[in-house]
DNA sequence: ACCTGAACACCGTTCAAGT
DNA sequence: ACCTGAACACCGTTCAAGT
């Protein structure tokens, strides 16, 4: 964007991944390119090669910062259980803000969700990914141990209750950030996970 | 890939669009290219825009084409309550075909999934994919409101529920197609359904 | 009514060369 | 250690011209 006085950029490495988060949001993966990215950053064309092996190594990198802000977001969320209308000692009242923030963090970012979850294993390769993406289950995992314990679904393996929750969750992020359902509908994240809670319950 | 003979193709259309599903299976979107469609199909680079107005248009022909099997394979799955492991007079045995139709077709065909449910409108502008989405989410809402005569979850509200009930199908489909879960975990669609009629009932 | 060829404005990527 | 410029092999798309 601005011109730059040494021959040197300094930062480019950072520059890059923050500017293909911004674009990645405003225009779609669809319309982001490396070419675009260096521009932006006032620099040639090739250099972006000097900091990323290709184009998916970039994105890999940026699914990576993805999996760190769901993990912040989810561990931030209260899912212990101090944080839902139902009442804490509802058995569910861990899994309520687990899902809410799951759900939000796909609201806010949802270019970056679906490259995360996409296939091409951005979201597989790195460690860094698994690591924080590991964490981001870890409160699933957590919410719904918790709500075995009080008593919800105890039948249930606890593996396929995890995953059939997830499930469920990662349908609703896909509507959102697919726009599946028309605005008539007048559907939004809250009351959503009414219904949601509703079903579970 | 064949020379023809003659100047006009003939069936150039149709043969563009069943090269495209093949493709599109074979390498993903992102491999696929107006070009290569026309090098296929023995014609010269610019021969597509005379059936179709840009590539966009020929993703959404293709994308209506998918909501088409979708419907029918929906349709085709008893839904009215007579394919079910759990017994007929089950609330939720009409519930569970319609289920493993909907998530089959996603396992079946990935990458025409996920293209009929991304962004970019590709199934929302013609008239023959809303159609037949509808033809789809009919059975669903069908199931979902005998589940409801029978008894189960009277207390929601229908809309919400069948909305709930498509996001853990989409959400699961969504697993499938973009490989979220390692082969480690052993799931599959069959076990998967069971798990899933177990949060459900 | 349908198909072609040249042309334009984009891509990602490699590589030898510059600082 | 990092950046550049030319070059290559791709794209989607337009348009005047061919059959």
């Amino acid at each position: 964007m601005k011109p730059r006085t040494t021959y040197h950029h300094g930062d480019l490495k950072q520059v890059l991944l923050d500017q293909a988060l911004t674009a990645l949001e405003a225009d779609g993966l669809e319309n982001l390119s490396l070419r675009g990215l260096a521009q932006f950053a006032g620099v040639s064309k090739t250099a972006p090669y000097r900091h990323f092996r290709n184009k998916e190594q970039l994105l890999a990198e940026l699914a990576a910062e993805g999996f760190t802000l769901l993990a912040e977001e989810m561990e931030g969320a209260g899912t212990k259980g101090d944080n839902s209308l139902c009442g804490t000692n509802y058995p569910l009242s861990g899994l309520e803000p687990a899902l809410r923030a799951y759900v939000g963090f796909a609201g806010k970012r949802p270019q970056l969700y679906q490259l995360m979850f996409s296939r091409h294993g951005y979201g597989l390769h790195s460690d860094r990914c698994r690591n924080n993406a590991d964490r981001a289950m870890g409160c699933l995992i957590d919410a719904v141990g918790t709500a075995q314990t009080r008593g919800w679904k105890t039948d249930q393996d606890p593996v396929s209750l995890v995953l059939s929750v997830w499930s469920l969750a990662h349908g609703w992020a896909g509507m959102l950030t697919e726009k599946l359902i028309p605005d008539e509908v007048g559907f939004n994240p809250e009351n959503w996970l009414e219904s949601c809670m509703g079903l579970l319950g």
